[in-house]
Order: structure tokens, then C-alpha cells, then sequence
DNA sequence: GTCTATATAGCGATAGAC
DNA sequence: GTCTATCGCTATATAGAC
């Protein structure tokens, strides 16, 4: 259980807000590698190059630490980067291929830059914190409802098949691209099972599931 | 943090395998729901109704007892017979979409029944105990290659597109089914985003992908 | 803003009696 | 096969000096 850790000497009298900053930083890497439990207030103080003590000086226990540190990461957006990208997309009136293509790149290359994210969204899953629930419910949700309403919509117009729940549609979707990330982040590092660039993936899964979803007598 | 509990109130003087068999199927309840770290040797004992000098005679370590958990549920099959169903459909010859449908649905199923089982990968993955790295070794690995043959004898068929990658089909195939088994467990417990039988899900899994990826020429 | 020192509790694991 | 008692350690958190 030896990791190479990111270490901050900095020199003494660092101010608050920059402490604050610091200390929520080596928290989101511990946490997210280690889960909750995993992670001690005293390695975190000592990659900050702190005593225990000033630590609980910012954040006053280990759950308020973790919460804010939760909020923080919640907050450096990404999936609403994503969202807003879809939502444009939706109303300039972009190709299904446009639309599915860029939201699975999109989300595979946010994955990938920023792993922290995935694994702390499991851990706190697992662990059955509330930033989980809500995650899903401020962030999942609309997605589903955005997505679900444009497939729905499709469905009308009968491009798209109608015999398929547009949510179940939406599901299998984000269920390809997650598990995709899934795969690189915690069991393919070797690539053993497969060797694909985000590209391909992405082309492949929305290939797919338009070829899925559409409706066999209509011309594209 | 209060769960109910399987609680095994005993008649004193268990014999020894009796006693380890208890001891396993309480640590698997309880590893699966906390994690290692977040499962106390003092839990477990309380809840067997022994004292931890007693979990010690039969555990040398914490570490032990895991290890043997984690073997002692990969070793209650599950994925061994799916797979084996897999294999026996394809030799028979059957419908792609028996095959298709009858994985998913099955592995849905099993998901269902075993839910410890997914939350015990997840935790071993992200605290990267070796169970997870083996397991894909042993159990996803061969899935990988026996689908994904079977996948490319039918492109080579000319049935199915040969312009998509055979493994990564594989992939957005487990993808759909892994990832809603998920959000089963983790976070659709109220079912917000979605309800359905998972036979509709297994369905529209298996007829999104099978459209997806059958050539649009040849009649099936 | 930072420290040392310490309180208090809980952890995994052991000794030794029955 | 089981217990009580306890060890050595580490955890979160606090008090009080500088």
C-alpha cells in the first residue's frame, strides 16, 4: 500500500485561504485513492508539512474536511462543461452522430484527465454518502431528462425506434462510455483486454447505438 | 451508519468449520457493506457472538480473513455457470439473439441476487487488492475472448459489421448490463431515473446492440 | 498561524486461564 | 473451543504556549 504521493514543501506562513486550498488538494488526492476510512487527518498534514493541529484548525473533524473537500471537487465542473455542450448541441439542430460522438468523447477524455473524479464518486457510492445521492440527483438526472427528451423526440418524428423506453436508451448509452473509463481507470492500466484510443471507442459506441436505436426503414 | 444486521445467535460450542463458515458469511456482509478498513475484527466477533481471541484462533490476521472471504465468495460460482451457459448456447448454435438476451438477462439476475458480490469488486478494486486483478484475469478475461471470437466469426459471416473493433463491442455489451446493474445497487435503490423489469432491460440491451452491429444488407 | 503535548477512544492482536 | 484481560499502536481531536 505504498504510493508515490504529491508533496508540498512550502515555505512557513502560508495564509489561510492558501492553506485551505493546499490542505483540500493532497485531501482529493488521499481520499480518492484511499477512500474515507483509508485516509488519516495525520498523512495529510504531513504532505502539507503541518502539525494535526492546524489541520483541524481549517476544517474542525475529518467528516467536515471531507465534505468540503467533496464540494470543492464537485464544484471544478466538467460534467457541466459536458452538460452545456450537449444542450448547444440539442438546439443548433446537430447530427445524432454529432451529438452521441462528441458527449462519449467528451466524457472519455474528462475521465481520463481527471480520475480523482470517478473514484470518489465510488467510494462515497459504496460508503453511502450523501455526495453521492445528490451527484446523481443535481447531475445525472437532468442528463437523463435532457437526453431522454431529445430521444423521445427523435422517437416522434420516427427516426428513432419507438419500441425501446428512451430512458433505458439513455442508460445503455452512459453505461458504455462509464464502463469504458471504468475499465481504463481500475483493472485495464495494462490494456490486457483492450487496446483502443478514445476515439475509436467513441465512434464505436455511438455507431452503435445509432445503428441501435434508428429506425431500419427511414434513410439517414 | 446503522445497518441491520444478520445477527447469528448460536448454541455455544460451534464446531470449527461450522464456526469459520459462520465467520466468513458475516465478514462477507460486512467487507461488502464498509470496505476493509471500514470493518472492525470486533464487529465481526460481536456478531458471531464470539469473543476476537476467538476470530484470531481461526483467522491469523484481518488480512487473512479477507483474503479467505474474497476466495470463499468468487468460489460460490455465479459467473462460472453464466459463462458456461454462454458457451453452450454458442455450440448449440443458437439465435444471436438467445445469446445475447440470455447473458444479459442472467447476468442481471445474478447481480441482483448477489449484490455483495459487485460492491466486494468495487472496494477491492479501488483499494487494489490483487482479488480484483485476478478476477478479471480469470473471470472478464475469457468472457472477452469467447465472445469476442464469436463476435468475429459472425463479422467473417458477413452478419455482422466488421468495421467495429470485436472486443470493444464486447465491452459496450458488458458495459450496458455492468453499468445498470450499478446503478441498481448504488444509487437507483428508489429507482428515480428509471424503472423497468430487468427482462425489458435485457431486451433493449440485447436489440440496441445486435442492431447496432448487424450488417444493414443481409436479412436476418 | 503554528507548534508540542496530551486526552481519549478504538484498533488489531496476544497471553493465559478454564 | 472459549473467555477475560491487556498490550502496543494509531486514530481523531483538543489545550495551551509562542
Amino acid at each position: 500500500m505504498k504510493e508515490k504521493q504529491l508533496k508540498f514543501e512550502t515555505a512557513p506562513r502560508m495564509s489561510a485561504d492558501e492553506r485551505k486550498n493546499q490542505i483540500l488538494r493532497i485531501a482529493i488526492d488521499l481520499f480518492s485513492k484511499k477512500g474515507f476510512k483509508g485516509t488519516t487527518t495525520k498523512e495529510i498534514a504531513q504532505i502539507a508539512g503541518i502539525s494535526e493541529a492546524m489541520l483541524f484548525k481549517h476544517f474542525a473533524s475529518k467528516d467536515e474536511l471531507y465534505a468540503a473537500m467533496l464540494d470543492y471537487k464537485s464544484c471544478q465542473a466538467g460534467i457541466e462543461e459536458t452538460f452545456a455542450s450537449l444542450e448547444e448541441a440539442i438546439e443548433k439542430g446537430a447530427d445524432d452522430e454529432e451529438i452521441f460522438y462528441g458527449l462519449i468523447l467528451k466524457a472519455l477524455r474528462y475521465h481520463e484527465s481527471d480520475q480523482e473524479f470517478l473514484r470518489l464518486l465510488l467510494h462515497s457510492a459504496l460508503e453511502g454518502h450523501e455526495f453521492s445521492e445528490l451527484f446523481v440527483t443535481r447531475k445525472i438526472a437532468p442528463i437523463y431528462e435532457l437526453l431522454g427528451k431529445y430521444i423521445e423526440k427523435r422517437q416522434k418524428e420516427g427516426v428513432f425506434r419507438d419500441d425501446v423506453n428512451a430512458r433505458l436508451i439513455v442508460r445503455a448509452f452512459l453505461g458504455m462510455m462509464v464502463h469504458h473509463s471504468m475499465n481504463k481507470i481500475l483493472w485495464d492500466s495494462g490494456q490486457r483486454l483492450l487496446q483502443v484510443s478514445d476515439e475509436e471507442a467513441a465512434r464505436s459506441f455511438s455507431d452503435i447505438l445509432l445503428n441501435g436505436i434508428r429506425n431500419k426503414e427511414v434513410g439517414q
